[in-house]
DNA sequence: ACATACATGTAAATAGTTACATGATTTC
DNA sequence: GAAATCATGTAACTATTTACATGTATGT
């Protein structure tokens, strides 16, 4: 889903500047979407054109002034339209998994270090996760549900993660004894 | 990781034709990776004017003939150098959980329609993860271990979705009847 | 008759990231 | 004194997908 459409959605959860709508990123959606100020601010001044969002400029002391952001009717309709169309699709992305591919070709103490930093990924983002879970008893169904479904994910690939570690490790040891000490 | 080190990584496992990489892709990389023709052919004229690469050209009767490319020892080390350096990320984007943060803007039967697509694609990964695994006994260890990675998440995924299917419906009617009829 | 598999390639369009520019204020 | 937070924006670059062009052979 292109950024445009995903500025419409947060700013259907409130009036915000497009500061505010990275943190919103960053601090809600992290986990199943990213956007950067390089596409967030033109797609709000494209919105804004399209007469899609709304904006009033806040003088603030101490601090930038900025603009604040609200959806207009047309952008309400044309969201819901696109949310209507969309399919529900997903797409996964891992270097991890390319480095585990080629594991044969590694040296053993960077596979261990590999294995190691992904491990500590998975626990990382377990924690932000569980921490947005107990904290945000505002977190609306739909919202609570997507935080669910990222503990589920990372909480299945932890553990076979850490049960797999010792065994993928013999293997492969095994793989390059029997390939014999060349190469 | 970009089009062009995926390909040296696939040449690395056997000599291949620009559309035989396209197939590996589909066929075992897919659950971590992608590309497509516009990109796996330009990769390859790109490598083979680097001497990464080198082709032969195969003349066949009844088809097309074909450039079977094979891997150079600089192009073995510049792979190489690579996964020495690559870090080990992740990343994920979905529709689906975007659909689920706005899952109160739906209309029930369209959210009912949007988990049951979900459950079915969900399902429809695990069963070709489930065949590749049974299928190939050749697969290394490290590749096997990115099959087992793709069926831990999709089972677990899988359970959740199907488990709290009912209850997600209905926390969201509660929802809306909360707010009440208007809006 | 129509779709799919085989096979290679290009061009336009899409969409985005990264880095930079600017500058006050606050925290370490 | 350095880094982070607040705040908006642009430009260059990167990488990709989609659609097209071309053509045979096989399967339904």
């Amino acid at each position: 889903m292109d950024t445009n459409t995903l500025c419409l959605g947060v700013l259907l959860l409130g009036d915000a500047s497009g500061y505010d709508i990275k943190k919103m990123f960053e601090d809600s959606f992290s986990h199943f979407q990213a956007a950067s100020f390089g596409s967030i601010y033109p797609a709000l001044n494209k919105l804004s054109e399209q007469g899609m969002v709304s904006f009033r400029e806040e003088q603030q002391d101490k601090r930038p002034n900025k603009k604040v952001f609200s959806i207009t009717p047309s952008g309400r309709e044309q969201f819901l339209a696109t949310l209507s169309k969309a399919e529900p699709t997903e797409q996964y992305r891992s270097d991890f998994l390319v480095l585990m591919t080629f594991a044969h070709l590694l040296p053993p103490e960077r596979l261990v270090e590999i294995i190691d930093i992904q491990l500590k990924n998975l626990q990382g983002e377990l924690d932000i996760l569980d921490e947005i879970i107990q904290h945000c008893s505002t977190l609306s169904a739909g919202m609570r549900f997507t935080v669910e479904y990222g503990i589920a994910a990372n909480r299945a690939l932890l553990e076979l993660t850490r049960n797999r570690k010792q065994s993928l490790l013999r293997e492969i040891a095994l793989e390059h004894s029997h390939s014999g000490a060349a190469q």
